[in-house]
DNA sequence: CGCATGAATTGATCTGAGTCAAATCTCGGG
DNA sequence: CCCGAGATTTGACTCAGATCAATTCATGCG
C-alpha cells in the first residue's frame, strides 16, 4: 500500500497566464469548448495535481470536492468489497473528465480513483466549475456528449462481463487499450504498452490473474501477438485479434 | 417471434392541447423541467406509440430517428450476438428517457429496444427535440443528470457481472426491481411483480435460466421470499435479501 | 554485475455455473 | 372447467475458469 504518500498540488492561475492555453489536452478535453479568452475563467480556478502510481485521487464514499481533467497518465476507477473482490469500472486516460454526480449540493464519490501510471490532473473546485458549466452551454453540451459515450462504453463492458469467454475478454481488452494508448505501427501490425499489470487487467475484465496470463499465452501460441516483457504487446494481426474478441 | 406486428402510432399535438399536461410522467420525466406554457412546444412535436410485449421499438444498427419517453410499461435494452448470446444492458421504466447519441448528425441505434410489458412511449423527432434542448437549458441539465445516473447504474451492474456470485446476482436483481416497480407492503416485508421472465432475468444478470431458477428456489428455502406464480414475489425479509446481494 | 523481491507464468486440482434432458407448473383459450 | 403450449423447475453430468501451489521471470538496488 503506497496510499499514504501525499500527492503534489500546484496552484496555476494568475502566475501562469497561459497555463491552460499550453495544456496538452487543451483541445481534446472539455476545455476545447471554450475560446482563448473564456479559457482564463477556467485558468483562475484550476490547480495541478500530481500523483505517483498507486496513489489515490479520491476514495469511494468521500464527499466530492472537485472535478478534474486528466492531463497525463492513466488512472483506474474502482469499486471494491471488504473481502478483497474488486471491479475496475473504468480507466481514465489523458483528456478524460472526472466528475461523478453533478448536483450542486453535497455528494459522495461513487468510486475510488487511483493512479496506475504517474498521473497529472487539472482540478477544479466543484461549485465554481458548476457555475462555469452554466455560463458556457457549449461546455455543458460537451460534458453530456462525453457522459453518453462513457455510458455506451460501460454497457459495452457489461456485454463483455456478462457474456464473453475468457479469451474474448482478453482480446477485447487488448483492443481497447491499443485504441487508447498511442501506438506505433500500421495496418494490421502494431505495438503498444499495457498501462495495467495482470492483477488490474483481471479486475477490469472479471477474471483472475492466472486466467489472464493463460489467455495471453494462448494468443501468443496462435501467433496473434508477442510480448516484449510483461507490459509491451506487439500484435502481428489485429484482425485476428478482433475475431478473437467476439461480437 | 412477434416482432413483425406493427406498433400503433397516434399523433398528439394540436388535437389534444393538454396531452402533455395530463401525462402520467409529466413531473418525473425530462418534461418536468418545462413550465406549463413551454410544454406546448413539446406537445406539438410529440407522438404516442404503443407496443405489445415482444415488439421492437428500435433495432441495433438502425439509423436513429427519434428520442422518446416511456410513459407506461417496461422495455429492455439489449445487445446481441449472432450465436444467440445476448446481454440486457438496461431496463426502461415509466418516465425513463430513450435517446442514445446526441449529436445532431446521423447516428446508429446502439441497442435494440423491446417491450417486455405493454408499452407506451411518447416520441419526439430527433432534430426537433435537439432544438428544444438548446432552447431550454434546464431540460438539457436534467438530461445530463439522468445520463449520469444511468452511467452509475451501468457501472454498478459491471460490478454485479464481473464479481458477484449467482446468489448475489439474483438477490441484487430482485432488490433492483423491487425499487423500480411500485410495490405494496411495509418495513421489511414487501410484494412486487417481476416484469421479466426467467430468460430475460438471466440475460440481464449474466446467468442461465436454470441457474436463476435454482437460486430463486434456494432463496425460498432460506425463508427470504416466496413466489406466487412465477412472476409475483413476496419477500419476508428485505434486509436478508440485501445481505444476500453482496456488496 | 549479481541478488532479492514482487510480478508473471505454469501446473494440478477443484468447483460453481453451464449444458442437456426430463418432469412439472401455469395460464389463456376453447 | 379442461387442455395444451410455453415457461419454469429439477436432476444428472460436464467444463471453463477459479484456486492452490510451485517455478520462472524481470527489474531495481546495493
Amino acid at each position: 500500500m503506497k496510499h499514504d504518500i501525499d500527492p503534489t498540488l500546484t496552484p496555476m492561475g494568475s502566475g501562469e497566464p497561459a497555463a491552460c492555453a499550453a495544456c496538452a489536452v487543451r483541445n481534446s478535453s472539455l476545455c476545447g469548448a471554450l475560446s482563448a479568452e473564456e479559457l482564463s475563467d477556467l485558468n483562475v480556478i484550476s490547480r495541478r495535481k500530481t500523483l505517483k502510481p498507486g496513489q489515490l485521487h479520491v476514495m469511494e464514499g468521500d464527499s466530492a470536492k472537485d472535478f478534474a481533467n486528466v492531463t497525463q497518465g492513466v488512472a483506474k476507477l474502482l469499486r471494491g468489497a471488504e473481502d478483497g473482490r474488486q471491479q475496475i469500472v473504468g480507466l481514465l486516460f489523458a483528456s478524460d473528465f472526472i466528475g461523478g454526480p453533478m448536483g450542486i449540493g453535497d455528494a459522495e464519490e461513487p468510486y475510488t480513483i487511483e493512479a496506475v501510471t504517474p498521473l497529472e490532473l487539472c482540478i477544479f473546485p466543484r461549485t465554481e466549475f458548476a457555475k462555469l458549466l452554466e455560463r458556457y452551454p457549449a461546455m455543458e453540451r460537451k460534458l453530456l456528449d462525453r457522459t453518453l459515450s462513457e455510458l455506451q462504453l460501460a454497457r459495452e463492458w457489461m456485454v463483455l462481463l456478462g457474456r464473453k469467454t475468457a479469451r474474448e475478454r482478453v482480446a477485447s481488452f487488448l483492443l481497447h487499450v491499443a485504441e487508447k494508448m498511442q501506438n506505433h505501427g500500421c495496418h494490421n501490425k502494431i505495438g503498444f504498452d499495457l498501462p495495467l499489470g495482470r492483477a488490474d487487467i483481471a479486475d477490469h475484465i472479471g477474471l483472475t490473474i492466472e486466467t489472464v496470463s493463460r489467455q495471453v499465452t494462448e494468443l501468443k501460441k496462435l501467433g496473434i501477438l508477442e510480448m516484449q516483457g510483461a507490459r509491451h504487446v506487439v500484435s502481428y494481426d489485429m484482425d485476428a485479434l478482433r475475431t478473437e474478441s467476439g461480437f
